[in-house]
DNA sequence: ATCGGTTTTGCCCGCGCGTGCAAGATATTT
DNA sequence: AAATATCTTGCACGCGCGGGCAAAACCGAT
């Protein structure tokens, strides 16, 4: 019956007994690259299997200086390209044995004490895919023990303590910038979303910056305090809502998705007009739902398992320095714009 | 300098010597209800304040029987309310004091090893807010070792070994149902999700038998393979695509809001009707985008935080019977039926 | 000051595994 | 066949903390 109830508590020391080596053999055979023949590794194993035995994690941890653990902080639950990033990570975490500690920074005052937890837990890197990471949080960072890495995720950074994987938001906002010039756009209304000071997004500075170089004038451009698609709505229709129509933009560059969507509705529900007839809009992410019949979002798609895979390559690297890394992505054109 | 850069593998004997106690006094500065002296604890813990140290929580769980970690496995990224469920979910966890194993089972092939990862972790309950476990998952939980708890969230099972904490379907299908036929609704479709057989809800069947009931025959229904909106458009597209306008129904009842928008945008972008005009539709969960003033969404609300943190009070109790429970939600009526 | 009761503190032992080295077993070479 | 090189295995020690009990300190009442 190596197949019933389990048992409690399995330790080497058991599989050692039933298959005659000693216990420091016995894990060896779970590590992967150990000096071990094939054909020990193999009667440990089918004992281990028979007992149910599996190493455990936190010990292994506390012995050694790894815990294969990562600690994902995230504060950013209305924006659905966050879910389709915390799906990519943990799934190429995992693949590559890596378990995610996931914490909630919703609340901002959480993030300090967040951070504590996580080198609580000896956590092997910190990875923040949220927003709201300025310099406090930073500090409180690095204050905190045990940091072996702490990687900022789609998003920039210059903190020389700090590996940023994102795609090259320059290159991308000009490739959108030379679009919507081909395509004739000549009132662009650029939408950004909150402004941080450490880790950010140079999409709205290069846009303008853009369409200066080409036009001359400096586009109209609105910030939303955070990447929602209710809050994106409420300032495009605060925004556009008692103009005259030949005061409108006649097109809305986002800086992500979420405030696209939002837009959209806003063109269409709020001010009556069509998209892209009237208005056309432009978004940054390729979220799922750009794709729907509803949307059909022109946008830009980030690579985004490329850029997980990168980040657990990086896991692997003993130094923590020049990691930085931008992606190209390319431009997915949909009705929208 | 108690502020400078951190210092590496503060232990509880240093901040012991600093502050002129034993170690164990140190820890117990560190545990809630511990019996110390609050000018003890004090100094302790400014002892520690100033060493930057905090108890390592992997040598905790590993000398004690709890870890206070919790494993969440989902596997439905695409339905937006899995996002709403899991940042309600961890920020009541964190809030206690409990930390967030996240676990990607997408590839149903992850999931027995996913299990057997948390157990390697010791965490303190699994919670399993995907869909797709089926019996095999459940056999391989129980197989696994350190399975204190077995939660499944916001979805009904009978399995005795493990804990479910969702919403009443019956009821709350009934008073779906209900309002179908208040507001003279004749010709309804159910729009279904994916089957399991071990976690389910009792929607469908509900509102089945509730419609035989009161109109004496059996409503159309149509089931998706995912709760996916992309793919409910077009399973709802294909269905009355080529239908005579009087063969339509005059709603569609959704298994959940994933469903029901896709749903709405087929019925305006693929069949060219109107909502609730020409297809009302009612949905479930009342997720964010439910509100949007592009969808204005009736649907059900679950009460998710409440749900989140009676689920946390289960963690605390020592047994693990009896502690299935149901909520009553609410029904949110907007403009979509 | 003394005693019983109560609170607070100290400490042994063990949780399960990894590091690094030495001993033992095998394979290779001449 | 002997000697060396190579691979495989065993082991002492320590990672940082918690349970539970015994010693110590404290409290108020006599």
């Amino acid at each position: 019956m190596n197949d019933g109830a389990p048992r409690q508590n399995v330790t080497a020391d058991d599989v050692a007994a039933a298959a005659g080596v000693s216990r420091w053999t016995v894990n060896r055979a779970f590590k992967k690259e150990a000096s071990i023949s094939p054909k020990t590794r193999s009667r440990v194993m089918e004992a281990a299997q028979s007992l149910g035995y599996v190493p455990d994690l936190h010990a292994s941890a506390l012995a050694s200086t790894r815990s294969n653990l990562v600690a994902v902080l995230i504060d950013d639950f209305a924006n659905p390209h966050k879910l389709v990033m915390l799906e990519r990570l943990t799934r190429a975490l995992r693949r590559r044995g890596w378990d995610t500690l996931l914490v909630n920074t919703l609340d901002p005052d959480d993030a300090a004490p967040a951070l504590m937890n996580a080198s609580q837990r000896r956590v092997d890197a910190t990875i923040l895919i949220g927003l709201q990471f300025d310099d406090e949080v930073l500090r409180a960072a690095h204050k905190a023990r045990h940091f072996k890495k702490l990687i900022i995720f789609a998003r920039g950074s210059e903190d020389p303590n700090t590996i940023s994987i994102c795609v090259d938001d320059e290159a991308a906002t000009r490739e959108i910038a030379q679009y919507v010039l081909d395509r004739g756009y000549s009132a662009p209304l650029y939408l950004a979303g909150p402004r941080t000071t450490s880790a950010h997004l140079m999409r709205k500075e290069t846009f303008v910056r853009a369409w200066v170089e080409s036009r001359g004038l400096v586009p109209e451009s609105v910030s939303v305090a955070a990447y929602d698609p209710l809050l994106s709505a409420e300032v495009v229709h605060e925004t556009l809502k008692d103009r005259d129509p030949s005061e409108l933009p006649d097109i809305i560059v986002c800086e992500n998705d979420a405030l696209a969507l939002g837009a959209i509705d806003t063109i269409r529900h709020g001010l009556g007009l069509k998209v892209p007839d009237d208005i056309a809009v432009i978004g940054f992410d390729d979220v799922p739902q750009a794709a729907s019949p509803n949307y059909r979002l022109t946008t830009y798609r980030q690579p985004i398992m490329e850029m997980a895979n990168y980040l657990v390559d990086i896991l692997e690297q003993p130094d923590t320095s020049n990691l930085d890394r931008t992606f190209l992505g390319r431009l997915e054109v949909r009705e929208s714009a």
